[in-house]
DNA sequence: GCGATCAGAT
DNA sequence: CACATCTGATCGC
């Protein structure tokens, strides 16, 4: 029977090393203060802003692996007991703030989780993330490929991220005596906002929770909770609505509202019974790929701004790699595409998927029937009398589990984000 | 009361 | 249809 060994944001099972990608929910679902599993690996930043995540967490459990290393981690075939060597290369995905990916190698092969990633064409740090990756790999082919696909179609397209923050400068910057709201979450797309006061040498309103996160990621000073210093202020996603944008206009003064995504965001209307329009995905939006800066309506505007690859860095990735099988990592995406099914072919007559199906070997077979939901953990369990890809055993669980309660307590001043009575 | 879980929302 | 996250409700301890 094959044994857990590794598992990658993924918690609810026994496994002898848990790693962490990053520090977004549906990458932790599982996870929390009382969890204690196992040795849990992660980056540098995600390791500091892992206490403030799950306060109460027993943090000696925590293993930082350092951005562009090579770790030796040894652990033990509960079959042969015999000791299984296994080299991790930790790599910046440049996704959000301690986003890593990890190489995996050792005598069961090589893999690769890519977590949630953003190589931005000519990016530096998509090419030092490409540096760390060849080099850890020194020409050994690699086996398995679990890639973030978010936007693996080809209708995706969107700018590197320096470009659409020009455009969220412009944007703002055009609109002089407006105020502003930008639509951020819990971690990601500071660098838009850090790039956003220092072309317009302003600050930028958080909330509480969020001013704590920037201070720990040492962007104390650009940010502030104080509305009266900044017309300025991002605030969490739920709150960029068209209802919140109406109303401000109403009772505040001038506001537009930025979203800064790579989703075909548009407009609809709402249910019979209430008036109004709101936001949601608009598929005919993939069409118009030529501007990355749209206005969805008179006080709100979308950014082709992703902190995901769009197809073509994807495709660049796999084209490097050509991996012996791969795997995309999300499957909730409303557009959601196998990489194998564009990507096959770049990857040799051992890739042995049907590009109608998801995959045909029977190791993950039954992994494809969940597609339709949601799933972003992985364990990986090693067959000791095979030696390449198929080495590797996969398995997954489907959760979409909320962290709430004492948290949600915590965070509930988000709420009144937009208003400016919680100084 | 608290954590886990689900339904539903943007 | 949602990149990720929030709210509310329920259930069992």
């Amino acid at each position: 029977m094959d044994q857990g060994l590794i598992s990658v944001d993924k918690w609810g099972q026994p496994s002898q090393a848990y790693f962490l990608t990053h520090l977004h929910a549906d990458h932790t679902q599982g996870l929390s203060r009382r969890w204690k599993k196992g040795p849990l690996f992660c980056s540098p930043i995600t390791r500091k802003l892992f206490p403030a995540t799950f306060p109460g967490f027993d943090l000696s459990l925590l293993r930082v692996l350092e951005i562009g290393s090579t770790s030796s981690i040894r652990l033990v075939s509960e079959t042969s007991r015999k000791e299984i060597l296994v080299e991790v290369t930790t790599i910046d995905a440049n996704h959000c703030p301690g986003a890593v990916m990890y190489l995996f190698q050792g005598e069961f092969g090589s893999f690769l989780f890519t977590g949630d990633f953003r190589w931005d064409a000519e990016s530096q740090r998509g090419q030092q993330g490409k540096d760390v990756l060849m080099n850890a790999l020194n020409g050994r082919k690699l086996d398995f490929l679990y890639i973030d696909n978010t936007y693996c179609n080809p209708s995706f397209c969107f700018p590197p991220r320096a470009i659409a923050a020009k455009q969220v400068v412009d944007i703002i910057a055009s609109h002089p005596l407006h105020d502003i709201i930008i639509s951020i979450s819990n971690l990601g797309k500071e660098d838009l906002l850090v790039h956003v006061a220092h072309a317009l040498n302003i600050k930028i309103w958080v909330w509480p929770e969020r001013l704590q996160t920037m201070h720990l990621l040492g962007y104390g000073d650009i940010f502030t909770k104080d509305t009266g210093l900044t017309r300025v202020r991002a605030v969490p996603r739920y709150n960029c609505t068209i209802d919140t944008l109406v109303t401000l206009n109403t009772v505040k003064g001038p506001t537009i509202g930025i979203i800064p995504s790579g989703l075909p965001w548009g407009i609809c209307s709402k249910n019979k019974q209430k008036q109004g329009q709101r936001i949601c995905i608009d598929k005919s939006q993939l069409a118009d790929n030529s501007s990355s800066a749209r206005m969805l309506h008179q006080y709100l505007y979308c950014i082709s701004y992703s902190d995901h690859s769009c197809f073509n860095e994807i495709q660049e990735l796999i084209t490097i790699l050509r991996p012996t099988r791969m795997r995309g990592i999300v499957s909730s995406s409303f557009c959601y595409v196998n990489p194998v099914r564009y990507f096959g072919q770049l990857c040799g007559t051992n890739q042995n998927n049907d590009p109608s199906s998801s995959t045909s070997t029977s190791e993950v077979k039954d992994v494809e029937v969940r597609q339709a939901d949601s799933f972003s953990g992985w364990d990986v369990f090693h067959r000791e009398t095979e030696t390449s890809a198929t080495a590797a055993n996969l398995s997954y669980r489907s959760v979409k589990r909320r962290r709430v309660s004492q948290l949600r307590r915590e965070r509930s001043g988000a709420k009144i984000a937009y208003t400016d009575d919680d100084n």
